[in-house]
Parts: C-alpha cells; structure tokens; sequence
DNA sequence: CATTCAATTGAAACTTAATCTCAATTTCAG
DNA sequence: CTGAAATTGAGATTAAGTTTCAATTGAATG
C-alpha cells in the first residue's frame, strides 16, 4: 500500500520507483520505531538490497515529502526519523536518563494548538513537541543525563 | 544580575569567570533575540572583546547549563539560542517561507502538557514546542520552503 | 530492435557546525 | 613567590549530510 503510493507521489513528479528506491522504501517500513539515517543504511545493506548512501539520504527526502516517513527530531548526533503512513500523529516524551521515549497523543492538545495558531493568524502545517525529563523507571536514580 | 548567577553557577564548580567568559555573557544579553553561535562569535569579535570560537562555544554551553540561556531550535545549519534569564518561558510556531519566527504563550497548553505528563508517570522537566506553517504576510504567496 | 534523452546511481570529494587537542598562559590558594 | 588546576586559542579533527559528475538505466518512440 505504501509502494503504491509512492510511485503515485513520484509519477507526479517524473520520477522513477526504481529498486534503490524500493528497497529504501521496504525497509522503511519493515522496521517498526525511531531510525537515523546510517542506521537504515546500514540495515539495507546487510538485507540483500543495495543502495548507497547517497541515494539512502535522497530517497528518505523523498519519503518525508511524500508524506509516508517524518522527521522526529534532530539530535546532536543527526536526525531521527519514523515511517507515519498507518500511524496516527503523536508526540514525544524523551526521557534524558535513559533515552527511552515515550509516544503519547492527545485530542485537546491538537485542538488547543490550532486554536493558539488561528489566535496568531498563523496557517499551522506541522508541529513537533518533545517533553524532557524522567521516565518512572529512571525517577529517583542519581543517573547522569545523556 | 545574570552576571551574578552565573558567577555563582560557576563557583559551584569550581570554575572561574574569565574575561573571555564575561564577553560571551555580556554579548549574549546585550543581544535580544534568536541567535546562531556563530554570529554570536562574530559580534563578540566585532566588539572590542575578545574570545575564541572554541570558547564562544565552550561558554554557551556552560550558559545554557545554568539555564541563563536555552536553545531554540536545532536548524540545517546549526544551533539556535535565546537568553532565557528575565523572560518567561515560551513557544515558536517558524514561518517555512521566510524563516520568521512568532513567540507564544499559553497557560493552558502548559497545564495540559503538565496532565499528560503525569498520566505518564513522566516528570518533564523542560520542553519545546515548534508549530511549523506560514505567517500572516507568506499565506498564500506562492514561496517555496526554505 | 535501435535510438534517444532525461532520470538515476554511486564513489568520492566536499561542506560545515561543532568538538577536540595540546602547548602556552592565567589564576589563585597557600 | 610557587605549584596545581583551570583556561585559552589556533588549528586539527569529526561526522552527518550534500554535491559532483561520469557512467548506467530505462521508458518512450520510430
Ligand atoms: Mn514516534
Ligand atoms: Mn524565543
Ligand atoms: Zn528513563
Ligand atoms: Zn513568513
């Protein structure tokens, strides 16, 4: 389904779904969670597929334009991403002993946002809100942040 | 006042508040503002001061560990900071046409990210909210994204 | 099948913010 | 003073991400 729509996203635009394509698109959404960049890279690699990194980095462009994957955050490190297509929009708590991440969504949060956004004349099209602090397991530990 | 807090934040650790140090600080507050370390190392430059980038740096970082100074928002090409010390805490929405930036506040999506955090059993300590669209003046011109 | 031409690829060079190195200098408590 | 610890800065280094460009692919057309 997801191929599907990518092809239509790229026929739009005279591009081509060809294999490198495809196979960054595969593992994309075979792997389930938070993924950077190298990481996919490499996981393509050592899959039977191939595709260089030059084309890793193009065809993720051209994944989050298409609206299938987004950018979840930018760490020190480099970016993170996360296939969205079959997934609802939510938000993140980090937390910075751990670096577990906790995905939570909520219906007046979204609402209150496009009304501040309406208050400011602003034409909201995304948004990202990343909440630091501890996790329950990590409370109370003397652990040092990341 | 800001250079007596972070004389104290420094003490506390047994490190001292060189010249070089008193430049960044008073740079960063004489500025008001969004700022990229860069053009806060070349105004310190361009000032009579005197500071390297290493330490430009170095000092931002100690900065925002006193939370004198917090970072923005992290851009393709770097870093962005604010002063923090003296201002109330507050939220972006950023204009993807022109890059301008609106500061918000809101007492009720600061209570709600409260609710949420302990329906979590997460303590948040900070958070950064980023509402990416179009400004008042970029709807409906045609502009491409930055 | 042959021709054509825009799209595509990948290896390697490049960019650039940010960090690190380390010898020289400064600071300050004793 | 004196010595240990902190600090500095010029330049080297790192690493994510982008760009280059010659070679390849592939869809469309004749
Ligand atoms: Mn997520
Ligand atoms: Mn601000
Ligand atoms: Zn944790
Ligand atoms: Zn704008």
């Amino acid at each position: 389904m997801e191929q599907k729509i990518f092809q239509e996203f790229l026929g739009e635009r005279g591009l081509k779904l060809t294999k490198e394509r495809a196979a960054v698109l595969r593992e994309v959404f075979s792997f389930h969670g938070h993924f950077e960049p190298e990481h996919l890279y490499f996981r393509i690699r050592g899959s039977g597929s191939k595709a260089s990194r030059a084309s890793v980095y193009r065809t993720l462009s051209l994944l989050v334009e298409s609206g299938l994957v987004e950018k979840v955050t930018r760490t020190d490190r480099g970016n993170v991403y996360e296939h969205t297509y079959g997934h609802r929009h939510h938000d993140h708590m980090i937390c910075d002993a751990c670096g577990g991440i906790i995905e939570f969504y909520s219906e007046k949060l979204e609402s209150l946002q496009a009304e501040i956004c309406e208050q400011n004349s602003f034409s909201g099209s995304s948004h990202t809100l990343e909440i630091r602090g501890r996790c329950e397991t990590c409370q109370g530990k003397g652990l040092e942040d990341r």
